[in-house]
DNA sequence: TTTTGAAGTCAACAATCGTTTACTAGAGGC
DNA sequence: GCCTCTAGTAAACGATTGTTGACTTCAAAA
């Protein structure tokens, strides 16, 4: 199927595409170099597009962070749904270990970087108790139940546990651990979830 | 004992306590903001001194930030020493639970902030190397031990869950994990570090 | 007391930042 | 065909960045 008839032919002129080229570009880069580490014109020039289309679409730098962030977290949600997570910790340790480029690890990165705008930061901590309190309920975790803060606490170190290795993992060429592939995180992660979630 | 006649006495101009005024006070921002946000003029009105003493004491601003990076470098082996760290799991989690304004997840949030330079990457790598030695040296590994790749893998994630927990601890005002205690730390950070650790 | 070198100050530098403005060019409706 | 929005461009804005050089001030040596 070479662009079909139903699909919407290619325009020279796509306020809809720029957008998008613009916030993945903006993605990668907040991502890897943190926000004020990136310049604007970093991101324009690699979305290939002019600088001023960012404040046109997104209103200034920070409104096109709150856009990344908010962009992540659907992505976040898509994936993994409304439903709890998959309950078994050898799954869990497959999501952490995941590629870096794409998977919960790069979303996690981008969710450790910091703006300074108070927005992004409700939306990052409002992802952050979410998947904490999913992640609880895994261990038998609910709302309100009677001592759920030990449990959630758990659920948020594994998490925070999980950012940090992203984070080591992509931005230092440490030891085994930059290099090591998928296959050879999933054990000791899968120790650390159970270590910590199991005991519920 | 009130400034003993063989101490020194306060200088009114005096270049090291400037230099030390203005090192502490980087090392703060940089911890806390990161590289790309902090301001030269930031780190000069908290030291209370004159910007352009940066130039002249650490040559550059990423001069000010390497000598960050090796004055925290020299404060984390001062302070466990060279011998091997404690060989119980407590010990080690308490010390990852430590106090986050001073201890060793203040050093750690440090060592990941990057400034994109080369020499800051060098010392930076160096000491997550051989604190992962150390770290793996816990649970028997030695240089060359075979298999030695497995357990220096498990002390660096054990070296990447602090770094992580440290950031989201002091950056993040995220649930219960942000405002526990240290007490309320070690338990679930001591299952992590066993069930990293033992299985060796 | 005079001299001298270091410690600290001040003002400005060029470069780069995010943002705005005025403008050109293209595509769809009449 | 023309007309009219809108997507995209180019150039500049003021503010802030890191850095530098000439200047002043202090303290110790002579």
């Amino acid at each position: 199927m070479t662009t079909g008839e139903t699909a919407t032919p290619p325009r020279r002129r796509d306020a809809a595409k720029t957008r998008r080229l613009l916030l993945d570009a903006a993605i990668q880069r907040f991502t890897r170099d943190g926000y004020a580490a990136t310049t604007v014109r970093d991101i324009a020039d690699d979305a290939g597009v002019n600088v001023a289309l960012i404040s046109r679409y997104f209103r200034s730098k920070e409104g096109l962070f709150e856009a990344c962030l908010t962009s992540s977290v659907d992505d976040l949600r898509r994936n993994t749904g409304e439903a709890p997570l998959s309950r078994t910790p050898e799954a869990i340790a497959r999501q952490i270990a995941g590629p870096c480029a794409d998977g919960l690890p790069y979303h996690l990165v981008l969710l450790l970087r910091s703006s300074g705008d108070e927005a992004a930061d409700r939306i990052r901590l409002g992802l952050l108790q979410s998947y904490g309190e999913r992640l609880a309920a895994v261990a038998g975790w609910s709302p309100g139940s009677p001592g759920g803060d030990d449990l959630l606490l758990r659920a948020q170190v594994v998490l925070a546990a999980a950012a940090g290795i992203a984070l080591l993992r992509t931005k230092s060429g440490l030891g085994p651990l930059a290099q090591a592939t998928e296959e050879d995180l999933v054990p000791p992660l899968r120790d650390l979830v159970e270590a910590l979630l199991k005991n519920g």
